[in-house]
DNA sequence: CTTATAAATGTTATCGGTTACATCAATATC
DNA sequence: GATATTGATGTAACCGATAACATTTATAAG
């Protein structure tokens, strides 16, 4: 590998001439920058990035930490971060933490090893409370998707609350009154923000809370199955299901014809995030879409404006959400209780 | 950020001492080891990893390269690398090329400027060739889930003809002749494989190969739809539908019902890859299971053996495919042909 | 034709580690 | 007790780029 040295000694000038004609090629003359470019050219000459890296002490890497890159609406978000990383200059070193604690914290100790600037969370389960702490410093992050508790960060979320009151609203206005949840983990505060808005809805609707109406999942398939299974075994079962995510509805929808029942027709169902998937279940489903590649191309940008200093107080963006109505939720049967 | 000069100072020893007593604890004294790690201690010292790899030439870093991490096998692929290369040491840098040639290009001359030390591709469209030639330098590289051609890597890979050839035995042991195939890009090895496989089966079965029933899809859910759409409307349409990947099936069999015919009952649908969605789709999908995670930690660890020097004569790895059959598959309808 | 000023280029310290080599002390050998 | 050997530690070069500072060359002004 040719470096500067070669490139200055065969265009017959000094390495900082070579550092110039290439950064800022108006402070070197016309001739010599010609020179200079030939020689760049014949050796091939590419710059060492990790030199310049280590002397300028930025590394352009970001740490993406994801629960599981499995998640079709994370892959999503990914496929987001990536374009808007690249666009401007930096890479993703991405992780698939797999909620295990450890590999999160081998990851974000990367920022504070030089080997990435900051850091993005998607679901955060709030662990780096006490990483800030013992190391002093202050870890320049991110979280997207999902809002955290403890620690003021930027961060770029949906009105969670505001989506799942909407689709209850959509449940209720069919005529619904048994509308249980496939909720997510019970700690998770999206899952608060969900339920909160679900509940606002049944208040607003005159319809009473019931506490076995809400089923956590953890947003797989098999999980939105065995819950759709479990509520129907009710003694009163619901005759809607709002699920926390698509692959979690795609799962219950199942659950409920191999129940022998019919979706819309005995049990709406409805799902969150509107996955590839969701317009091609059967029926098609009902869902709240999120501006997915939105979601990293924006966490993305506010993490280089923290890490240039160009944010102020821990900035919030809220995105937009759209509810989508498909043939998974429709009238609620006649006679429902 | 405290430096090793820094710990050198408070522990009242040289540099060399404290790089010797974090690297190779037992050329230095219990004594001076004992005064080093706790200065380590005191001031919160991490190694900059920057300088370490600067120094050492070795960045730790792997570019992947994915077409889309939208596709829920990919995703699976990448989560296998990730561990893995985590397991090692390693990091990678994902690359969602999204087919855009320029942004392959750009990742790929990570490797040229120090930023990574290798790369990993999946679904290669081949375009590495010029791309070595004209550093004139090799490239380590590794190809994942689809044979290159024109260049000799270590390669992981499927024994796609084979897989191809089972499930179209399958399909003809259930008494179909005219079985389609929605296929991927005319171009891709990928494809060129399965279809031979599927033709294979034909020819053994004495079964006369339609060129009609052959139809490009992109592998995604939309193509596999309008694949199954186009194909029904064919003069005589098939009786079973085998595709490249799940997400086409289950485009298909959305198609398929849409245009009121009931799979299996009428036609029979086949996939390939066993993402999560098969199990859930309706009915369930009979298709090949492929070993995802294996791939990507496969991938990676011959990639890091590439780059220690570690390997041979550019090994291909054979994985083993499992043909899954769920209900999606079925007899031939009586009045067939 | 000088001198002042600007433009172009060169010299060299620097980033933070690692490591070859030098040095010095302690123990072993005769 | 002198020398060889081993063990522990220090000194400084080095990786490849950048940039502060120094120096040279070109241009402008008087």
């Amino acid at each position: 590998m040719s470096n500067i040295r070669d490139v200055a000694q065969l265009a017959g000038v000094s390495v900082a001439t070579v550092s110039r004609a290439l950064q800022q090629p108006d402070l070197v003359s016309l001739k010599t920058r010609t020179k200079v470019l030939s020689a760049v050219k014949q050796l091939g000459y590419k710059p060492n990035l990790m030199a310049v890296r280590f002397r300028s002490g930025k590394t352009r890497n970001l740490v993406v930490l994801v629960p599981t890159v499995a998640n079709v609406f994370f892959a999503r978000v990914i496929s987001g971060m990536q374009q808007a990383a690249h666009d401007k200059g930096y890479s993703l070193l991405l992780c698939n933490t797999l909620a295990d604690e450890a590999m999160e914290q081998s990851y974000a100790r990367m920022v504070h090893t030089s080997q990435a600037d900051g850091l993005i969370q998607l679901r955060a389960h709030n662990p780096f409370a006490q990483l800030e702490m013992k190391t002093g410093s202050v870890l320049p992050m991110v979280n997207a998707c999902e809002v955290l508790d403890r620690i003021a960060c930027p961060t770029v979320l949906l009105d969670n609350r505001a989506a799942a009151c909407a689709m209850t609203e959509h449940l209720l206005q069919l005529g619904h009154k048994r509308i249980a949840m496939i909720k997510g983990p019970a700690r998770s505060p999206l899952t608060r923000d969900r339920v909160a808005g679900y509940r606002d809805a049944l208040d607003a609707a005159g319809v009473a809370f019931d506490e076995s109406l809400l089923y956590p999942g953890d947003f797989t398939l098999q999980s939105g199955h065995k819950a759709a299974t479990e509520l129907l075994a009710l003694a009163k079962p619901p005759t809607a299901v709002f699920c926390e995510n698509d692959e979690m509805a795609i799962g219950a929808i199942q659950g409920i014809k191999q129940a022998g029942l019919s979706v819309p027709g005995d049990v709406s169902v409805a799902g969150f995030d509107d996955i590839s998937f969701a317009a091609f279940s059967d029926p098609p489903l009902t869902t709240i879409a999120q501006p997915a590649e939105e979601f990293g191309s924006t966490a993305v940008s506010l993490l280089i404006d923290l890490l240039d200093g160009r944010l102020g107080k821990a900035p919030k963006v809220i995105l937009p959400f759209d509810l989508i109505q498909r043939a998974s939720t429709g009238p609620a049967p006649a006679v429902s209780d």
